[in-house]
DNA sequence: TCTTCTATCAGTAATATTTTCATTTTATAA
DNA sequence: TTATAAAATGAAAATATTACTGATAGAAGA
């Protein structure tokens, strides 16, 4: 995901950069307005986090071009004010939510999150299934109710499942989505099996359907029927 | 539960309140020292948040009178000042916990729950688990009667652990409640391992259980089991 | 100052995850 | 039915992640 960082603090703006790096996030810096206009005009970004004080002009106004230019990207202003006021114009000029400073990035990793899933799934980005609930935001599983733990194949496999319910899939195209395209170019795939027979497994310990058919020749169907 | 919060900043009095609202906390504001005796002696608490700096007098003053009138309300400082000094003299003349500016809502909600679990131990804030003595207002322990000394991390460590006793604790969660917001912004964690290594170390020296559990990929469980 | 405490680090151990592999079972077409 | 390819299975090896330890240097207090 793309996030557009406009901050001056340049010690700050680090931090969040090294914060978001291992959750999979690239960050674009931009340290005053100039610069976080232009970037927002040449790319295209999914969030961005912006500093309301700034040098060159007010974070605000960015806050609209942003939003004119895409009005998809998720907006989350960054202020040191503590007035309420500042909150509501903010929210009203498009931005999506408000932190102040100081906060602790976890907090910030949190409301990101939580910004992405609103966007994304209109509302949420919980799948109900019958008995499975999948969050999708926090990669959490409850099959009837129970908390689930599943690694990271293993979650990453059922999300593409459940998102091409009924549809064949063939093994080189869930090995694409799923393991990326870091594959040596479509040597063996049998590792496949085993983590097709886990997930089963464990769906079936907690006492889900047997949604997982196997389709000969091609490769797997998740399918309610 | 009832809250007594006497802060004379009224944004963040505003803020106070309307965050613990949806809590169940009913919080009533005071905005100067004068105010904030009488309604103490009007009414019973459960808890007082004192800011240290007041138009009309200090805070300090008002823990006592409060801790006189009902030595069962918690009482937790708030104060602008740096100093360690404050925050020992704050805790001698009665108060529970301390808690500086800036801080995060989450936390002091935080410190006010864990604060009600301690009062709820039995009254007095003198904890015991089987061979562990702990004296909360003293900041002492005993272990088999004998008294150990433990050094300020190791105590609020300690302390953190048995106010949750029986639950998976995330090294985040740990982090935040025991070091508070004076740390770089949570890049590495690391450092809690030692410090659950001394403490262990320590407990195991006077002949105490081994109560603090690793939860693999999630951080520590204080658990009697 | 000297001592104690705290944080950081590198090396090692423990645990979890992913992949490989040999074998057995199953499905399909001739 | 039978030959064959595909799929399932269990175990074990290879990786990756997380936790522990001891040493140490810097910070804080006495």
């Amino acid at each position: 995901m793309k996030i557009l960082l406009i901050e001056d603090e340049k010690d700050l703006a680090e931090s969040i950069a090294a914060y978001f790096a291992p959750e999979g996030y690239s960050v674009d810096t931009a340290f005053n307005y100039g610069e976080g206009e232009e970037k927002a005009n040449v790319n295209e970004y999914e969030c961005a986090l912006v500093d309301l004080m700034l040098p060159g002009g007010s974070g605000m106004d960015l806050v609209e071009i942003i939003k004119r230019k895409n009005p998809k990207c998720g907006i989350i202003i960054i202020s040191a004010r503590q007035g309420v006021d500042d909150k509501i114009n903010g929210l009203n000029t498009g931005a999506d939510d408000y932190i102040t400073k100081p906060f602790h990035l976890a907090e910030l990793n949190a409301r990101i999150k939580s910004l992405m899933r609103r966007k994304l799934f209109n509302g949420s980005s919980i799948i109900v299934i019958n008995e499975l609930i999948i969050d999708t935001g926090n990669r959490e599983v409850k099959i009837n109710e129970a908390p689930v733990e599943f690694t990271r194949r293993e979650f990453d496999l059922l999300l593409f499942f459940i998102s091409n319910q009924e549809r064949a899939l063939t093994k080189e195209s869930i090995t694409e989505h799923v393991w990326g395209d870091n594959l040596d170019a479509f040597g063996n795939l049998d590792f496949i099996y085993t983590h097709v027979k886990n997930l089963r497994k464990k769906l079936k310990e907690y006492g889900a359907g047997d949604y997982i058919k196997s389709v000969y020749g091609i490769g797997y169907k998740f399918s309610l029927k």
